[in-house]
DNA sequence: TTCTTAGTTGGTTTACACAACCAACTGACT
DNA sequence: AGTCAGTTGGTTGTGTAAACCAACTAAGAA
């Protein structure tokens, strides 16, 4: 069990143990996506011996892990009807916090991902300490409405620039928030938490639209555009989460979209915050009203898509102009990663209906030959705030700690 | 022997086998790091026990890929000297091809990357079956001049979009290729030869570039940047090449970086590669060269390098403007993918000297945070043609299947 | 009853860990 | 110079854990 636990990155000698782990852990996945599932299929799918199933499942029986479903479907017309085996339900949960200004949610989830309860924070002016305090109080709270059963870890989103190997945040324009030991706080006010988890929040929004999209992303290489007061992107690779040299990685914030176009604070000019942030949309839409006499300035995105909604032209101009630059940053993007999958999240998916034709010819335009199989931008399918069950996918993996070998 | 040479990609339940496979490749790829190297330093970094290195360094050495070094340099002040462990020369050797237009370069390679021989083909109309047949039947001749050793593989690189998992080029600009089996057209011409693997040529470079650079990169996170006729970009995660889902990732060519710019055939505009390429250059010379009376027009890079090494203004400020327009882009990659290094290719890095810091400029600005830790824009370390290291680096992966398990 | 599929049981194989051992070398004390 | 403790490198034999295999039981259909 501790054994477990540990973490095997890179390079890992194999011996009987780990070997077991991973046998374990790659059976524990053929569940959680094929349940409810018998034994036998699951050795078919994984190649591994029958009997080698049924030991590894006994042992995952017992650990309250999976059950046998007592409901028989499946199987062939003849011979002996499967049992299906699937997640136990109640028996086991994880907590996830999403950090952000002005809305701090938290959740308890259970090990299909389903959220159990949720609670909010709205606060403006926050300290790392008090954010934290407050929040994981909400989280034991809800903890305590659970019962006693088995905790395993917490799971936490920033929007911001995240150090995940060390469970710091390095930097967070939002929350005003600078290399701040988040992990340590978080078991502070939690002791008895297994693992912790800390992820960017639109990293960790990646692996939730993976885990329980309803996109079915076929080979688990996506990118997650997150679009809000910033502009951000997470970026998987196999299922996992590129990281960045410096933790950096889809900060796509500057990349150049317009040469030589409006300066920006990082001493150059074009990029593309300045043209696809909610900002950029007020920007534009107070722009055209001041052009347009008895004009009433926006103060804030609702403002813009209300406008719109009612048929307001500078409102839809406004729009299109936002999505249009949208798209050409996404364009770049499946340039050079060819994703499977591009899904975007933040209040942008609320007026989907409006810009989303215009962000995917935007950025589907480029890319000659990959035509015939063409990548879509698609809002995100989750069913809830997409850092949220970021968070929450995030503190998942301690529990079903995914692997991979490639040779 | 069968066993090892099968590729366990994703997911692979761990038997036995798959175990000693996956520790004797890491002691290979150990070794091949650290040679000469004892056994004890081995059962160290690898934390194995003595004995199983042991065991497996005795059937590496039975194998002729290892063999023990007379000379016992290092070891502590006390105790017995350590018997170091390099890999074997002269007795596994594997072929590269890099198949482009105007120059189709060969190489027979030993298993430490060294270049044994080599030798070009100058063409420009080419089918795939005659310059095929030609390549190999130059490789199968150097084959001969190395005797009668173990020949693993067939690495090939190609301009151009490929399948490697299939082995097929599907579509190269440069060679008028499209939906070539290379892999069985290699085959038939040498049917002894175990493994062939095809790659796009800077995704090749790329793993040539990690695995025998000069530049000591720390975390396996590259991005290698070939810019010549066209440009392309080969991205490396933890060490693996980046394909994409349609094998087009690095296909970065039609990023946009002039918004509303020159029209593109793809249908869009402002593209990179109208800005970056060596045609790019060349317009821009000859575009200098057309206001200022007395001009000559450049016909190819050569003269455009040439006169500015003879100090012509017009020269020297289309190579700057030039340079500016490729780190733009290598800027918006360095946005997205956090690399540990960008590594530039191709003609470009003949004139490094005047355009380096250009590109680095330009490339750097962005990035507001991570400006203490600065990636630089390096040029290629690679001793040759680095698609030809590229398509050697491929095969080379015949022999060492470096692994990665990550949980 | 026979056939088919699901799952279990007991024995076999394989490979790593462990610990005791041999090997080789240093240096200090006699 | 000779000897022996101390140290490090590497080997050998034994134990154990895990997956595989083949033969088995279980359960249901034709």
């Amino acid at each position: 069990m501790q054994a477990r636990r540990q973490k095997h990155e890179g390079i890992t000698r194999i011996n009987s143990k780990v070997a077991r782990d991973i046998n374990r852990s790659i059976i524990l996945a053929t569940v959680r996506r094929g349940q409810p599932i018998p034994r036998s299929e699951i050795a078919e799918i994984t190649r591994l011996n029958k009997s080698t199933v049924s030991s590894i499942v006994a042992r995952l029986i017992d650990e309250e892990l999976l059950i046998e479903s007592p409901d028989r479907i499946g199987g062939g017309t003849v011979g002996r009807k499967p049992v299906n085996l699937s997640l136990a339900q109640g028996k086991h949960f994880i907590g996830a916090i999403s950090f952000d200004a002005p809305c701090t949610r938290v959740a308890i989830v259970d090990i299909n991902g389903t959220l159990r309860a949720r609670d909010e924070i709205w606060t403006k002016v926050v300290s790392p300490e008090s954010l934290v305090a407050q929040s994981v109080a909400r989280l034991n709270a809800l903890r305590a409405t659970i019962g006693p059963h088995k905790f395993h870890g917490i799971g936490a989103s920033v929007g911001g620039i995240v150090d995940a190997d060390q469970s710091r945040v390095i930097y967070s324009a939002n929350l005003g928030w600078s290399n701040v030991d988040l992990s340590a706080l978080i078991r502070e006010q939690a002791p008895d938490v297994e693992t912790i988890s800390v992820e960017n929040d639109a990293k960790a929004s990646a692996l939730a639209e993976l885990l329980w999209g309803a996109h079915r992303i076929s080979s688990a290489n996506l990118v997650f555009v997150l679009v809000g007061v910033g502009i951000g992107a997470g970026i998987t690779i196999n299922g996992r989460v590129l990281s960045g040299d410096t933790h950096a990685a889809g900060e796509v914030g500057h990349m150049t979209v317009v040469e030589g176009g409006e300066r920006c604070s990082c001493g150059n000019s074009g990029c593309w915050h300045l043209y696809a942030s909610e900002q950029a949309l007020i920007r534009w839409f107070t722009e055209l009203k001041s052009t347009t006499p008895g004009s009433v300035p926006a103060v804030a995105l609702s403002d813009v898509v209300d406008a719109a909604r009612a048929g307001d032209a500078d409102a839809l101009k406004a729009l299109q102009t936002w999505a249009q630059h949208v798209g050409v940053g996404i364009g770049d993007l499946m340039c050079i990663l060819d994703p499977s999958a591009v899904i975007v999240g933040g209040p942008i998916t609320q007026v989907w209906d409006l810009v989303g034709d215009t962000v995917n010819a935007s950025a589907g335009g480029r890319r000659p030959l990959a035509s015939q199989h063409k990548t879509t931008v698609l809002p995100t399918s989750l069913p809830d705030n997409p850092p949220l069950l970021g968070a929450a996918a995030l503190s998942i993996r301690s529990v079903f700690a995914d692997v991979t070998i490639s040779m």
